[in-house]
DNA sequence: TTTGTGCGTTCTAATATGGAACTTATTGGC
DNA sequence: GCCAATAAGTTCCATATTAGAACGCACAAA
């Protein structure tokens, strides 16, 4: 199976993650829910890159999770719909078990 | 910030994704849960390359999500330890969010 | 001795990601 | 109007990750 037939799958876990589970994908919505809307504060605040993010972003709207209003011509505010409201549960499970079970590794320097 | 930096960030969620957030690790623990124990029961239900396979059982094994039980030479079962069984409410909120919210896409045929 | 199972490793080709520069349009100062 | 800065991408190339298939080794049964 490739991971591309996620979509078709049975399970509606891996329906999810052929939504969410890609690298990059939870820590943008992270940052939705934490009031970021613009595509350079994504960039800035995760350091990914920008080709990576503005196909993330594509691809979550596309899915629903996130909707583009613009505040001006050619500039947007991504925002959280109620199906990307509804993953709350996800993140927070995830930050109740990275807190308890996940120690920070610190890096040399 | 490159993903396997996430490993220091100060957010759990970053901390959390960077172990769990790579690519088939989340339906590899899927199976986990519902039972499966060995590599290639992993394998063929999921249809990922044995390559991939061996070096998230590893990766798992060596963050404590996983432990490698030997039943005879050269052969494990891979079990869930007290840390990976803790993740039970991540798989459970992408179950309901994937069941609620993503329909399956039938493929072509 | 041959066949089959379990658990990987190795190889090559296709995809995805990292890093940086470039594009287009808007905004603000002078 | 002119110049610099900001916002939201796009494009290009080097590196890293995945897909697909074959190969290897140990053991067990026939």
């Amino acid at each position: 199976m490739k991971w591309t037939d996620l979509k078709s799958d049975s399970c509606p876990i891996a329906r999810s993650l052929s939504v969410v589970g890609d690298r990059w994908t939870l820590l943008i919505l992270r940052d939705c829910f934490l009031g970021k809307t613009r595509f350079d504060a994504f960039q800035q605040n995760l350091g990914l890159t920008r080709h990576v993010l503005a196909e993330r972003l594509a691809k979550l709207v596309e899915a629903g999770v996130l909707e583009k209003e613009a505040y001006a011509k050619g500039r947007y505010n991504y925002l959280l719909t109620e199906q990307g409201k509804a993953l709350a549960p996800v993140l927070s499970s995830l930050f109740d078990w990275g807190k308890t079970h996940v120690g920070r590794v610190e890096i040399a320097g």
